[in-house]
DNA sequence: CCAGGTTTTGGGAACGTTCACAGTTGGTTT
DNA sequence: AAACCAACTGTGAACGTTCCCAAAACCTGG
């Protein structure tokens, strides 16, 4: 019981834990490192010496030898305001920081919004700080992708890293499918005029739900009803405006997220139209605001749970030596009030 | 091939710049570290070395001798449904990577909602993995600002740490100066029947905006017109039927929360209340939400942005040695339509 | 031009761990 | 019973920094 009054009560070592177990360093390591070839009363010893002792590993001189950081970084590419407006971004982190804490990885957060920021950021992903990097939504011709590969950094995307394919593992909702399930659902509620209202056509979500639209629609979908917008829910109003205006005798829209989905939704209302009864309306992440619309939101769900876990799990495939790998996830079709 | 960084192209070592620089590596370490006491020509010498090596100093061998982790972990105590419902949580977050990546240290994010998580957590960083935290949203009796202040290690706490005041830095809003704001506002309104819903008791915004608010209204503060929410929509909706309940009579209300008040708000509505011509609505913290209710919600701004910068400065202070210190940071009425 | 001081420099010694390897057991096979 | 083999254990050598101290170089003033 050594002075623990003390400010400067110093950290036992695997030196203090040896000494209190009657054995050597390597005896220690070797039984805190999974015990192999380790007398089962040696590791009782070690044991009850830690427990006694409070040592914990010194993450430092662990690291400094095994040449691994021990930790994973989750990297934010989008303009800071995202992080606030798009839920989907606090699910995934949220996520991520809970299933990577069961593999005891702290989990460091870092954004590259602006061009300073991704240097800093690149700069100090180069340092090796981090075993591996978790990337989330990746516009096409994001420099930090083409860095990280070139640093030779494990690292997934959350979404189909575009122009990377092949490259950089990734795991994503299997949107085409997801956007063919919600537009067959709007066609058999006997829609005929099914608009769309895309992501940005510089990420996956925007080409892959775009794409899964044509898939249904084929010749039906004419450029009079598809209009853009970039995932926000101003993005989402201005491009319904656009949609009333280019196509007035629309009957449904499929909107690429839930934020925009809100967004077309006021505009339509305020337009006098009602949902669904004039206008069907669908969604897609089934994110909070789905269900707090009224009418509830039909959307299209994103498994995030098995992203997120699928996206650690590849990450540390990666880091362990394997070569990247891809996950495509089902999605399911909630339907709600506005279909 | 793993192509595991490091294997094939060894990262440079201090070795490697004061050879390429000719000098020893005490003088590139000296160069690197502040500079003092290196002539000017070594010093171009290393910095045209480590530019042509690019070399980045190995922070774990750095760590290892300075016995500083170079890192600040950022706890979120709360549940974690917080974090996506509560926008307060994200801006916050946001904020601190900010301010943190300035001084060039990494975040770690990190929950303790559960017994397991805390545990989790409390262990990780008695481990000196970081070198302090910056902890939100304390209930009182939260186990983990006991762990730290036992550990000795620095944190500072968003929000004033109830039952440690005094021995845990804190940044926080003025949040009974806030409140008072707010009262008086509705009493100028002509107010006169002014109710409250107040956050969860355990916390220092529910304790001290219903100071606030009994500051200014002393004996007028009938229990009657006091409601307790748990900062949640729901909470708000419901805090708010029973005080509809309780005291029909009522023509204003200040609403501990944005997010609250706009649970308020629908229930008020619902009841055939016109806002703010039956009943005026105030809000507190000035958050996202607070602009995008009709109609739109007046409010108490939090200085965020300052209490964020406030919080790093009192965390890098207390790393540094200097005693625990506090801020209060002054708030600011935002009227809108609501009242 | 030398004594005394200041600045600059080099290199040994940590920091706390893991790893490789050699050595020591104890048990089985021939 | 010798010989072998497996399981276990201890120890020296890294890993890449910073810190400290002594030595070297450079000043200054008398």
């Amino acid at each position: 019981m050594t002075g623990r009054l003390g400010k400067s009560r110093a950290r036992p070592t695997i030196h203090d834990v040896a000494a209190e177990a009657g054995v050597s360093r390597g005896t220690v390591s070797r039984a805190l490192n999974g015990g192999r070839n380790v007398s089962p009363v040696a590791l009782e010893a070690v044991l009850a010496a830690v427990r006694k002792t409070g040592y914990v590993a010194n993450s430092a001189a662990r690291s400094l030898v095994t040449q691994r950081a021990h930790s994973i970084a989750f990297v934010l590419t989008e303009p800071q305001s995202r992080l606030f407006e798009d839920p989907n971004f606090s699910i995934l982190l949220q996520a991520c920081t809970q299933e990577l804490a069961e593999h005891d990885l702290p989990l460091l957060l870092m954004t590259a919004s602006s061009d300073v920021e991704r240097k800093r950021t690149s700069r100090f992903l180069a340092a090796g700080h981090v075993d591996g990097v978790l990337l989330v939504s990746s516009h096409t011709g994001n420099p930090l992708v083409d860095e990280l590969v070139q640093f030779d950094i494990p690292v997934v995307t959350c979404g189909k890293p575009l122009g990377h394919e092949g490259v950089v593992a990734y795991a994503a909702a299997d949107d085409r499918a997801g956007a063919r399930s919600m537009v067959r659902h709007l066609r058999e509620r006997g829609r005929t005029r099914i608009a769309t209202i895309t992501g940005p056509l510089d990420t996956p979500g925007g080409v892959e739900r775009l794409a899964g639209y044509r898939d249904v629609l084929g010749a039906d979908a004419a450029p009079a009803l598809i209009a853009h917008g970039d995932y926000t829910r101003a993005g989402g109003e201005a491009a319904m405006a656009e949609l009333l205006a280019k196509a007035p005798d629309l009957d449904a829209v499929f909107v690429a997220s839930d934020l925009m989905a809100a967004g077309a939704l006021t505009v339509l209302q305020d337009a006098g139209l009602r949902v669904p009864r004039d206008v069907a309306l669908g969604g897609f992440d089934d994110s909070g605001i789905a269900s707090t619309t009224r009418p509830a939101l039909t959307t299209v769900r994103q498994p995030f749970e098995r992203i997120t876990r699928e996206m650690v799990r590849l990450l540390l495939d990666l880091v362990a030596g394997l070569p990247p790998a891809a996950a495509l996830l089902p999605t399911e079709l909630v339907v709600r009030d506005s279909t």
